[in-house]
DNA sequence: ATATGATTATTATTAAAAATAACTATGTAT
DNA sequence: ATACATAGTTATTTTTAATAATAATCATAT
């Protein structure tokens, strides 16, 4: 035989060494410490990570309604209300009447929203070259698409 | 030349394309659907994916500090006190005094509390292999590896 | 034409998660 | 003995996300 019993509390290694054998752990962990990197490098901007993403979408499909672009992140359109009541206040986004519809409200990015988009993406840009170098692109296009899988599967199985 | 000028949220696909590209953002996305569905399967035991991740590590590593265990899982001492706390009065977790410093905690999980475990873990990976069935075995591996890797090549860079 | 029901944006509220500050008791080092 | 750090606790705050309710508009079916 090896040994007698586990002495208790040694291999104090990792006290989570079960929870690493979980993707969805490991997931959890890595993300807690690109979000915490990437919030202190957008705060000088006055973006976070969520308000980045809802003016990166708003950039890239002007004309987008406030229902659609809440879908399309998958956030409650509640929240996002004050979001976009903070990005025109900054003149960064401007909401207009939609023709065909004068409940919803079409949103189109301002020079300047576009302009600080462009900074915040270059920002993002980097910070992934960062913690990607050295790591094989074809590994990172498979992780692209393992985690945008399981995404889809989740969301399929359920109704 | 192929299109004049874009016509203006045409193309509602997907309003997160440029997002999509970001492995932060998928992550984010698939992450959230892990949690939502692992939540719902996880209430009837009455656990969290929080505490379930807290009550392993005791689990696992008996005798541990409540420092130590904060610090493994990465979460507040503070905030781990009331998972504890209910972790004892729900008889899944006792505390003892360290003999050798008389301010520490010991933590022991209960048969209960081992038994409990081993129900919650049963369903992790039953829900873990749901949505990575038919992912190449040798892929699912990279990815561990470079979600661990990208944790901790952001955390070494951190002082 | 109108009654019914759904949708859009909004406000307010609630719940849940995470972070911060301050305090006691104990340990460590000088 | 003094000073400083650490373990656990409590309380507070902040942040984030989820829910409920409302007014205006649209869609549909009589």
């Amino acid at each position: 035989m090896r040994s007698a019993a586990t002495p208790l509390a040694d291999m104090p290694g990792q006290a989570d060494s079960r929870l690493r054998r979980y993707l969805g752990y490991n997931m959890k962990r890595a993300y807690y410490e690109i979000q915490t990197e990437l919030s202190q490098a957008l705060k000088p901007l006055g973006l976070k990570v969520g308000s980045f993403a809802v003016l990166s979408a708003i950039v890239d499909s002007p004309g987008l309604k406030q229902s659609a672009l809440a879908q399309a992140l998958a956030i409650e359109q509640a929240n996002l209300v004050q979001l976009v009541d903070e990005f025109e206040a900054r003149g960064l986004v401007k909401r207009e009447r939609a023709s065909t519809d004068r409940r919803a409200y079409a949103l189109f990015a301002t020079r300047n929203g576009i302009e600080l988009q462009r900074q915040a993406d270059a920002i993002c840009t980097q910070l992934e070259a960062g913690f990607l170098a050295g790591c094989p692109e074809e590994d990172v296009a498979r992780l692209h698409k393992l985690l945008q899988h399981i995404e889809m599967t989740l969301k399929g199985r359920r109704p």
